[in-house]
RNA sequence: GUGGCUGUGGUGAAGCGGUUAACACGUGCGACUGUGACUCGCAUAUGCGAGGGUUCGAUACCCUCCAGCCACCCCA
């Protein structure tokens, strides 16, 4: 092999866009229609920017950044995830000063330096959505119903939302506290991983998977019983409006996130149908995330999806799209009639596919049912004195005589798409 | 970063030390005398991931590397 793609970075061929083009332009079309406008920031941003929002001590800015200096001497990097860059933008052009509601989504490629897996790249994509300036919980409630309704439209109904409740910088410090005097008794169970975690970030040791570490967690303090009474009256609220939108959810308390910017509410879209990669969807909010990013005192809270493993999930569906008519020729003289008709048919939006070579009358008609080709039509030397010829549906081979004009032929095919 | 498995054509694969690398699908062309899908015929691997080694001889055995997959980890 000559040149391959760089290693987690994968083509997508035509077979699959149309699977790809499906999910964007439902999760495009519920989003827009929840009020959300498109936002495109660069997939590259200084380094700083994610080391400040993601966190200095998680996985992701530690070891799985793409990052490296430019000509001009400047630390890069590309982007690991999207929230920081559109909170970055939202900072940057003031965007708060004509109205600190903004309602935000983007979609495009990440890119995180990690082994490659079922449901895992090095380049993925992510859709997302971000809501910021209102504290209320009616906004949280939308965002999960947005999500929501954006796996019903596009026929799934297994990933299920999981929600939870981290506190604030008021009560999480007196909750992390608790757990550690839990998790202090039972160290010589855990893992080493989590027994490292034990002072960097303990809550993670909730989310292990190690049995010994699930075995040694029964019983541990839940966060929602150390909620202060603002992030509980909040947490409460999501559920009531949830409730009220009839929309299905299930608590875990366990549910713990990889950034540090997370506050409050977070949730995940889960389904079991991915192996280890469980997590189609995942968000939650992050109150303080934006003055920490050098900007106003403005709350947010958002989502990110990712595509790929909506796409597995989707499985092998045939999105793709075929031909209304398949001219085919008998000779040179003929092809020019043909062009000029295609031609005009192109142009009147009916989708047309004729020969390009001059091949056999057999290899046109194979080609013609290779493209499913809707109808197909041969003209030759009869029908171009005549100015008349057989459509024949190539379903079940039944052929009808047809002038060949663009308006005959575009009649034909309209009605046969009814 | 750690572990396991795999590596033969466009695809799925057989071959498991020795003549022309099976079979199927796909693709191309053709037959059925201007009409596809069925049937039939013909064609379709710069030689078996790369590099070394063992051997009279390796696609097959050994080593190294590379790649892919899956899991851990992490996460969307």
């Amino acid at each position: 092999m000559a040149l391959t793609a760089v290693k987690g970075f994968n083509d997508i061929l035509p077979d699959e866009t149309g699977r790809w083009q499906y999910i964007e332009q439902t999760a495009r079309r519920v989003f827009e229609l929840n009020g959300f406008g498109e936002i495109r920031v660069p997939v590259m941003e200084k380094t700083e920017l994610f080391c400040r929002s993601i966190g200095d001590a998680t996985d992701i800015v530690e070891k799985e950044m793409y990052t490296f200096v430019d000509k001009g001497g400047t630390s890069v990097t590309l982007r690991p995830e999207g929230t920081a860059g559109v909170m970055r933008a939202f900072i940057e052009h003031k965007m708060y000063a004509q109205d600190p509601i903004a309602k935000l989504y983007y979609l495009g490629p990440m890119f995180r330096y990690e082994r490659p897996q079922k449901g895992r790249y090095r380049q993925f994509h992510q859709i997302g959505a971000e809501i910021t300036g209102v504290n209320d919980p009616l906004a949280d409630a939308q965002v999960l119903n947005m999500l929501t309704s954006f796996f019903r439209e596009i026929g799934l109904t297994e990933p299920t939302l999981q929600i939870n409740s981290l506190g604030c910088p008021e009560c999480r410090p007196a909750y992390r506290a608790a757990l550690r005097s839990f998790l202090e008794e039972r160290m010589e169970h855990l893992c080493e991983d989590c027994k490292r975690r034990f002072d960097t970030n303990p809550l993670r040791t909730l989310d292990c998977k190690s049995q010994g570490c699930i075995e040694a967690t029964v019983g541990a303090p839940s966060v929602l019983e150390h909620l202060c009474s603002g992030c509980d009256d909040h947490f409460s609220s999501v559920r009531r409006y949830l409730d009220i939108s009839s929309t299905p959810y299930s608590i875990n308390s366990r549910m713990v996130r990889g950034l540090d910017y997370y506050t409050r509410t977070t949730f995940e879209m889960v389904t079991g149908l991915l192996g280890s990669q469980s997590a189609v969807a995942a968000g939650g909010r992050y109150d303080g995330l934006i003055s920490q990013l050098g900007g106003p005192a403005i709350p947010g809270i958002g989502f990110a999806m990712g595509l790929e493993r909506v796409a597995l999930l989707l499985g092998s569906q045939d999105f793709a799209s075929s031909p209304d008519l398949f001219i085919a020729t008998m000779g040179a003289g003929e092809r020019d009639v043909a062009f000029r008709l295609m031609d005009g048919l192109l142009k009147t939006g009916v989708r047309v596919e004729m020969d390009y070579e001059g091949k056999s009358l057999k290899s046109q008609m194979r080609r013609a049912d290779k493209l499913k080709a809707c109808y197909s039509v041969v003209i030759g030397e009869n029908e171009v004195t005549s100015g008349r010829a057989s459509f024949k549906r190539m379903e079940d081979g039944l052929q009808s005589d047809v002038a060949l004009t663009v308006d005959e032929i575009q009649l034909l095919v309209r009605k046969s798409e009814k």
